[in-house]
DNA sequence: AGCACGCCGACT
DNA sequence: GTCGGCGTGCTC
């Protein structure tokens, strides 16, 4: 009798739900198997790399049809708490296991043929790495003087984190400038007082803010910190990963890539700007760094901190209810001082030049008198003036020059956007991307009847040129993601506005994220309206936390005493809450009336959401696919009264190489409602691109669930 | 996802 | 007559 045959089911990194059997030759491999390791595998014609997620005896599969495991990777295994993790993303986000985990393992370690040369690799970057160390400065070592908030913070993260093994969520709400930073640094470095504890700390995007790294590690002289994040050399990653792997590195930085990497000894996370959206990965398995780590810190019993000055509304309210504890950090650092919030109304004729004005430029209505005025005074001032500007692309609202009337639609709590001729017919349409509503483009305004209907927020791409003609002798820096994402671009830029080099700077949101500037003397934000009326119900909410952020830059101060910045912002719409709340600096009261806005419209959190993206060769096909997939739900039964199907929208913004694409919306009230109606879907459009249904057109879907943006 | 197999249209 | 379009099926 021939002994039982070892068969190891194995996932690799295609879109496929099923695992596949292999044979485990132990003598050829010189290992047992277990679940958890990273092996070779020959796959339909090719090599692929896998993963083994089970051990047994036996096979559904025909054994002689079995092929046999290659070869082994040279690591440890990925350990059943990280297996957890990446079962659990899998299942909620609706996304193959193997799509999940594989992508999650550096390019280095998915190399098979370069195995044998990694323990060479490892002790090269080791012996670099120990060189390195001796460069660190020795005078950003010290230690930093707590004021009474922060040690009143610090002694109730202490208080209750005596009690081992178990969960706890925090938010450390605070301002920028209240030293939050300090306070959990401080926190972790009494967890890491255990020689063999693990911290992750998470950010948002961690090439623009080199200075925490720093800071880390002068905080942590003699600790080994791991570095993952996408701006780092495949190698590099490849060797950090490891290290947090085997324990070597105790504290692992990085952005929302390493809440999936493996840390087997993890006792505490800190998520830092947790409210900022790029936690959520926009592209293959499209999870929320923040939730999977709220996730984990569940599922281990460890402590989570959320940090942030301006919480996502979901945090915020966890904190409210109890179910998060709630830290505050008000007291601002000293010699630090609020900046002065000023509205501009641009419909106010006094704001706006007249024909009269030698200052006038060329192209009016950019920007107003008021704020050309405000920005001369403050070159004069020989402060530095940063200029922000929108990301383009957005789908835009239409609003009427005369009166305050904005596109809304009928239906929904959001508002109606311009689909341009093509997209979903002969003509330009106004559409809802909450329910899919289209209604032909007004040609007056329903409310006043004026003609002069314009799109929001249009134009600013030729705000540098305006700038330089109405500032001659200023010297302009342009700073946006596209000339700052080469690795080291963005410290340049921002070394060049620190240096004082600059005395405008023209730019995205991103030049407000995590950077501390000295001389800034006054911000402008010029389209706020476009970023506050939108399809996408967040905007506010997401123009609200930017702003309080650049408030924070502006009124931060090197000198005490110096008074705070300015901030300057354009309106047609000065009453809206937004900036009446941004006015008063409150946060809480901000936070209260979107809460109750959502509630009502029985929105996010109130509701859970999911997309259904398709992709095709025209902008119909998509459609109709999502149609015809809408129909097949309804019939089968799997819309029920708490799960609402909407109908589909062209996405018209994001056009990737011909291809046309469209979206579903579906929404419940009930999480698990959700998650079932999503799984069935699922099954579903697997087995039509089997041949079931839409033969005619090949679309590519996919499934994103808690979409942050719609 | 890739990739092969296979069945119908316009072309050196 | 073929080349190649993509619809369909399969990968342990």
């Amino acid at each position: 009798m021939t002994p039982n045959p070892i068969v190891v089911q194995v996932v690799i990194d295609k879109p496929l739900a099923q695992g596949f059997d292999y044979l485990w030759d132990a003598e050829k491999l010189g290992k047992l198997p277990a679940v958890g390791i990273v092996v070779e595998v020959s796959f339909a014609r090719s090599k692929a790399i896998g993963l083994v997620i089970k051990v047994s005896d036996h096979s559904d599969y025909e054994l002689t049809k079995l092929k046999s495991i290659e070869r082994l990777a040279p690591l440890p295994l990925l350990d059943p708490a990280l297996l957890r993790l990446m079962n659990f993303a899998s299942q909620y986000y609706v996304h193959a296991l193997g799509e999940t985990v594989l992508p999650s393992i550096p390019r280095v370690w998915k190399k098979a043929d370069e195995w044998e040369k990694i323990p060479k690799k490892i002790e090269l970057a080791e012996k670099k790495k120990s060189k390195e160390k001796g460069l660190i400065s020795e005078d950003l070592i010290s230690e930093e003087q707590l004021n009474t908030d922060q040690k009143k913070a610090l002694q109730e993260l202490l208080a209750d984190g005596l009690k081992d093994n178990q969960f706890r969520a925090i938010l450390l709400q605070g301002q920028t400038g209240s030293g939050k930073t300090a306070v959990f640094l401080n926190w972790l470095t009494s967890i890491l007082k255990d020689e063999k504890a693990q911290v992750l700390l998470l950010v948002p995007e961690i090439n623009l803010t080199p200075q925490l790294e720093r800071r880390v590690k002068a905080y942590f002289p003699d600790k080994r910190m791991a570095l993952l994040h996408s701006g780092i050399s495949e190698n590099k990653r490849g060797v950090a990963w490891y290290e947090a792997m085997t324990g070597k590195s105790q504290i692992i930085l990085g952005t929302r890539l390493a809440a999936l990497s493996p840390i087997p000894n993890l006792r505490a996370i800190v998520i830092d700007e947790e409210h900022d959206p790029s936690y959520k990965q926009q592209e293959g398995t499209r999870y929320s760094a923040r939730d999977l780590a709220i996730w984990r810190a569940y599922d281990l019993k460890i402590p989570i901190l959320l940090s942030s000055a301006t919480p996502s509304l979901e945090t915020w309210l966890a904190a409210q209810s109890g179910r998060y504890e709630y830290i505050r950090l008000d007291q601002r650092a000293q010699g630090v001082s609020l900046p002065c919030v000023h509205l501009i109304n641009t419909r106010d004729p006094q704001n706006q030049f007249s024909p009269g004005d030698i200052d006038a430029p060329k192209q009016k209505g950019l920007i107003s008198k008021t704020l050309a005025r405000a920005i001369t005074k403050n070159l004069e001032a020989k402060k530095q003036t940063l200029i922000l500007i929108n990301r383009r692309g957005y789908a835009p609202v239409l609003s009427c020059s005369a009166c305050s009337w904005l596109s809304k639609c009928t239906q929904c709590s959001t508002y109606t956007v311009m689909h341009k001729a093509g997209a979903l017919g002969k003509r330009s349409v106004l559409s809802c991307h909450h329910c899919g509503l289209a209604k032909p483009i007004p040609s007056f305004c329903p409310d006043c009847g004026n003609a002069d209907l314009k799109s929001l927020g249009h134009g600013t791409q030729k705000l540098e040129d305006v700038v330089e003609e109405m500032w001659p002798q200023a010297r302009v820096l342009r700073v946006d993601t596209d000339s700052s994402r080469k690795s080291k671009g963005a410290e340049a830029l921002f070394q060049k506005i620190h240096d004082g080099n600059v005395d405008i700077v023209v730019g995205t949101q991103m030049i407000a994220k995590g950077h501390d500037y000295q001389n800034i003397g006054l911000v402008a934000v010029l389209d706020a309206d476009s970023r506050l009326y939108s399809a996408d119900f967040r905007a506010a909410e997401r123009l609200f936390a930017q702003l309080v952020q650049v408030a924070g830059r502006a009124g931060r101060s090197g000198s005490s005493g110096d008074k705070g910045g300015d901030i300057y912002i354009e309106t047609q719409y000065p009453e809206s809450s937004v900036f009446q709340y941004l006015l008063r600096h409150d946060v809480d009261g901000f936070m209260s009336f979107t809460a109750s806005e959502r509630e009502e419209a029985k929105l996010p959190p109130y509701s859970y959401q999911a997309l259904i993206h398709a992709e095709g060769k025209s902008i119909e096909k998509a459609i109709q696919f999502l149609s015809e997939l809408k129909g097949r739900l309804k019939s089968r039964g799997i819309i029920t009264r708490e799960l609402k199907v909407y109908d589909p929208v062209p996405k018209p913004v994001m056009r990737v190489a011909g291809a046309e694409r469209a979206q579903l919306l579906i929404e419940s009230a009930n999480r698990k409602n959700l998650q079932e109606a999503l799984e069935k879907l699922d099954q579903d459009l697997r087995q039509d691109s089997q041949g079931r249904i839409s033969k005619t057109s090949r679309i590519r879907w996919l499934i994103e669930r808690d979409p942050i943006a719609i």
